[in-house]
RNA sequence: GGAAGCUUAGCUCAGCUGGGAGAGCAUCUGCCUUACAAGCAGAGGGUCACAGGUUCGAGCCCUGUAGUUUCCACCA
């Protein structure tokens, strides 16, 4: 047993947090428990990238999901949490190809063998550290089945699917108009380009007509791409322009002939009613261009350059060529005029730049069908986004999804397992290494692409658990339980994985998804490294231990919700460690060395004691149930409301009088309650908290206690004593002790001046309680002595009076007092319980209420009423008196 | 263009299916009371953005308005 003088006057999570969290590791609680009976309980971590650093998503996604893993391990459930890492496929190469550059050495140098190799090294330097700092956080997962998105399981999953989809026809390979980042040089995905508003131009150019009979006027905000011009289009509704559909326009600076043709694409409404088609460089000229029938023409390079193509203009950026193209507009008389304007364009979401529309040969999901089971899981009520607003989202992406780009130009990442004949042209998608030609017999070559590193993630939660093989985890832990992740990546991997669980596993992934919001800085502002706000968990972990980080990334949180963070909030989660270890500090130093609580009767329990017994009782059912329901903010602030006032402001402080009485004879009731109820209070903070909890769990006298709180079992409310009656009683005791302090310090009554009290009730039983109290009275109010009687004879004029339910209590100070202004003091409050008098009178006057309010709410009412008037005679009768 | 969220005390935010407005911080006033001054006790402070409506009763439900944030789509 623990000695108060083993024990530091402070705790300390340096020292403290590692040393729990190696112990909890070796005894191997972070893993499921093998007992068959027990029902399972899974999530899957939201894999961080290894190039990533933790920050303060990451602490608040792991916080949450441990709370969760902790809470249900608690409640008997064989809990399983996996963690992983993603390859991050642009994110690393890009990281990659950085360290190179700064050695002057380019991957094309190297080739694609040595540069993986180079990857994988980073990886085995790097790709650990998130991991490291994950556990830090405390988070109880099950390390032993970290996965890694190019493990070995994990890329015969992604082959596996890109097979079985090609197979099926879901995967196709085409020549299509895709987001093209210059500076990655890659191909990426929709949900992977970023629209931003960007201050621009509007240029007014005229094309001539062929026949000479003059020219039309357009507008445009990209002029460099008129070189890939292959007509202009019109709206066919268009009076303006009926006669000049079909005709042949001279390109400037060009001088192709290009036609106008007449397309809906057109609004009539919109600048000159003409547009310039350019299906190389732009999604929806793409689709005229198809309908049309007209020529792709590529000006740009991979990097956005003018190709050779166009001598004048070759090598130049975009940027260039567009200002070197508008001054010889301008030039030959082909510009009108110049208009600011300020239009979204994409960029790339991991570089930041302008995305370059491209035609290419890609790879894509054909998403249509395959969206049908993942949007019917959700409408039906599967799958449930926490909070319920989310499912919009999920609907607005999944009703109106376009085909994946999957296929990305880069060498870290799944490589594609299709393979081509270069003689026949033949493709074959295998999952075997290599391939061999069946039509020629000749070797293949494989596809030098790789995959969407989403691909991968999209197989996270059934692939983590050894999918393809029919493993134990599989059938134990799929679906899992809970998906715990930001809005921000509902599209790019909720939605996807959705998809995947119901394409090869025939079942939905998860059962709920838990959307938490973002962490912004003090301001609300987003953090992010170019506005260098960013505030680093490790270094609040450094300072204060992960127990305050997580307390302050979870209080006053609501889900969905952003929220800004707040270094005052680090500061509560500290000094709320600090209240419950010297709680804790208390409660042992007042307990001798061989406290023995076998001999503890029920029978002896106080008042006091029955009122913090049911106080937990609530706190505990309703707790379940918050966290249940995911409400863990709340949660939260019920269980610090429970240890910091009910039970450290008042329990602590009402149990002292017993404590330091050696003779009391309910000394060891009253240890024995405080070890019971802070050790079951623990039990409610541990998911939260996890490090102190466990520090001062293990402190504690308990009769039924586990060698860790980790695998304690969850307080049952339904086992924990409740006297509802008793609870009122003690209740309106603190009513009459918070009315003592409050008069006392209205009348400015020194603290250390002790008084004695008058309590006047007609209740014998209201007047034993406070007998029965008398103790922590004196304690609580500096009541120096106490006298009970039946009515206000012989009360002193020099008393002042508090009301509470049931009675009225005076402090007789006769040198002290004022009677003016305790008259005044009266007065004040006779006016407050008038104004409550007539409030509450007036709704039981109306018919309408008494008659339809549920009579609970109507009793609730009257004795309200009955309760104020009480007062309200006592305080006139007061007042009448001393005014004799 | 479509959709969603937010607007509650000086600040940051809670407030579950509608039943007399809460917390922390900050402010003011007392206290070093032998667990804790990282604390204790007491106090002040809100037309719950605005306007309508439903209801016996609205911070909560409905409609509209304003401000603000975000997501999706995108008109050259």
């Amino acid at each position: 047993m623990a000695r108060i003088d083993d024990i530091s006057k402070t705790f300390e999570p340096n020292e403290a947090e590692p040393r729990l969290y190696n112990n909890w590791m070796s005894k191997g609680y972070f893993k499921p428990s093998d007992d068959k009976s027990k029902k399972p309980f899974s999530i899957v971590m939201p894999p961080p990238n290894i190039t990533g650093q933790l920050h303060m998503g990451h602490a608040l996604d792991n916080t949450l999901q441990d709370i969760l893993t902790r809470f249900k391990r608690m409640n008997g459930y064989a809990a399983l949490w996996v963690p992983g890492t993603d390859h991050a496929s642009i994110a690393t190469e890009a990281k990659i190809v950085e360290q190179m550059r700064k050695e002057g050495i380019f991957k094309e140098d190297i080739g694609r063998e040595k540069f993986l190799e180079r990857a994988w090294d980073w990886k085995a330097q790097y790709g650990g550290r998130i991991v490291e700092q994950l556990k830090k956080m405390g988070s109880s997962c099950d390390w032993s089945r970290e996965r890694f998105t190019m493990d070995e399981g994990c890329s015969e999953a992604v082959k596996d699917v890109f097979v079985k989809y090609y197979e099926q026809g879901l995967i196709y390979r085409g020549e299509r108009i895709i987001n093209w980042c210059p500076h990655c040089l890659t191909s990426i995905s929709n949900a992977e380009v970023e629209y931003e508003d960007q201050a621009g131009h509007f240029w007014h150019l005229r094309y001539p007509l062929e026949d000479g009979s003059g020219y039309v006027e357009l507008a445009t905000t990209r002029p460099e791409t008129l070189l890939g011009d292959t007509a202009v289009a019109v709206n066919p509704k268009d009076e303006r322009y009926k006669d000049i559909v079909g005709k042949m326009l001279i390109l400037p600076l060009v001088g192709r002939k290009i036609p106008v043709v007449a397309d809906d694409y057109v609004d009539i409404e919109f600048g000159t009613g003409v547009v310039k088609i350019t299906p190389a460089h732009d999604p929806n000229d793409f689709e005229v261009g198809q309908r049309h029938g007209l020529e792709v023409i590529t000006v740009l390079t991979e990097d956005a350059k003018i190709t050779e193509d166009y001598p004048k203009y070759a090598g130049m950026d975009r940027y260039e060529a567009r200002e070197a193209i508008v001054k010889d507009l301008e030039e030959g008389g082909f510009l009108i005029k110049t208009e600011d304007y300020n239009h979204n364009v994409g960029t790339c979401y991991r570089c930041g730049t302008t995305i370059e529309p491209r035609v290419s040969l890609q790879w894509f999901v054909k998403m249509e069908e395959l969206a049908k089971p993942a949007i019917e899981a959700v409408k039906d009520g599967r799958i449930r986004f926490v909070p319920e607003r989310f499912n919009k989202n999920y609907f607005n992406w999944m009703e109106d999804i376009r085909d994946w780009c999957i296929s990305r130009q880069l060498w870290w990442g799944h490589r594609i397992p299709a393979f081509y004949c270069d003689d026949c042209g033949e493709i074959v998608v295998t999952k075997d290494e290599t391939a061999v030609c069946p039509k020629c017999g000749k070797p293949m070559r494989q596809d030098p692409d790789t995959l969407d590193t989403w691909f991968s993630s999209a197989l996270w939660p059934f692939s983590t658990l050894g999918w393809p093989e029919d493993t134990e985890d599989l059938k134990r832990f799929y679906p899992t339980d809970t998906l715990v992740t930001g809005y921000d990546i509902i599209t790019f991997w909720v939605s996807r994985m959705i998809v995947a669980g119901m394409a090869h596993m025939d079942e939905e992934p998860f059962r709920d998804v838990l959307i938490h919001g973002l962490v912004r800085d003090s301001q609300g502002r987003k953090m992010s490294k170019s506005l260098g706000n960013g505030i680093d968990p490790l270094e609040i972990i450094d300072k204060s231990g992960a127990d305050a980080l997580r307390y302050a990334l979870v209080t006053g949180n609501a889900p969905g919700n952003d929220q800004r963070f707040q270094e005052d909030k680090i500061t509560m989660g500290r000094n709320l460690s600090n209240k419950i270890w010297n709680a804790m500090r208390f409660v042992i130093m007042n307990m001798e060395d061989e406290v023995d609580f076998s001999g503890v009767s029920e029978d002896k329990f106080t008042l006091e004691d029955k009122w913090i017994l049911t106080k937990l009782h609530e706190v505990t059912a309703e707790v379940t149930v918050n966290l249940n329901n995911y409400d863990f903010g709340v949660a939260l602030s019920k269980i610090v409301d429970f240890i910091w006032d009910n039970f450290c402001d008042w329990y602590i402080e009402i149990s002292k009088s017993r404590l330091f009485d050696k003779e009391c004879p309910t000394r060891l009731e009253a240890m024995y309650i405080l070890n019971y109820v802070l050790g079951q209070a623990m039990k409610l903070l541990h998911p939260f908290m996890p490090f102190i909890t466990e520090e001062v769990y293990s402190n504690l006298v308990l009769t039924d206690k586990s060698e860790s709180i980790m695998i304690s079992d969850w307080p049952d409310a339904d086992k924990i004593y409740s006297s509802p009656a008793d609870s009122e009683m003690m209740e309106t005791l603190m009513d009459a002790i918070r009315g003592i302090r409050a008069v006392r310090k209205e009348m400015d009554v020194a603290p250390s001046r002790k008084a004695r009290i008058i309590v006047v009730t007609p209740s014998d039983k209201t007047a034993k309680m406070f007998v029965d109290g008398g103790a922590f009275l004196a304690r609580l109010a500096s009541v120096s002595g106490l006298e009970t009687q039946k009515d206000k004879e012989g009360i002193p004029a020099t008393a002042v009076a508090a009301m509470f339910k049931g009675g009225e209590i005076y402090l007789p100070l006769e040198d002290l007092i004022d009677i003016s202004k305790e008259l005044e003091r009266l007065a004040k409050e006779k006016d407050r319980l008038d104004g409550e008098i007539k409030r509450v009178k007036g709704k039981l006057a109306n018919e309408n209420f008494t008659s339809r309010a549920p009579e609970a709410v109507v009793n609730a009412e009257r004795e309200k009423q009955a309760n104020y008037e009480e007062m309200y005679n006592s305080i006139c009768q007061r007042i009448e008196m001393l005014n004799k």
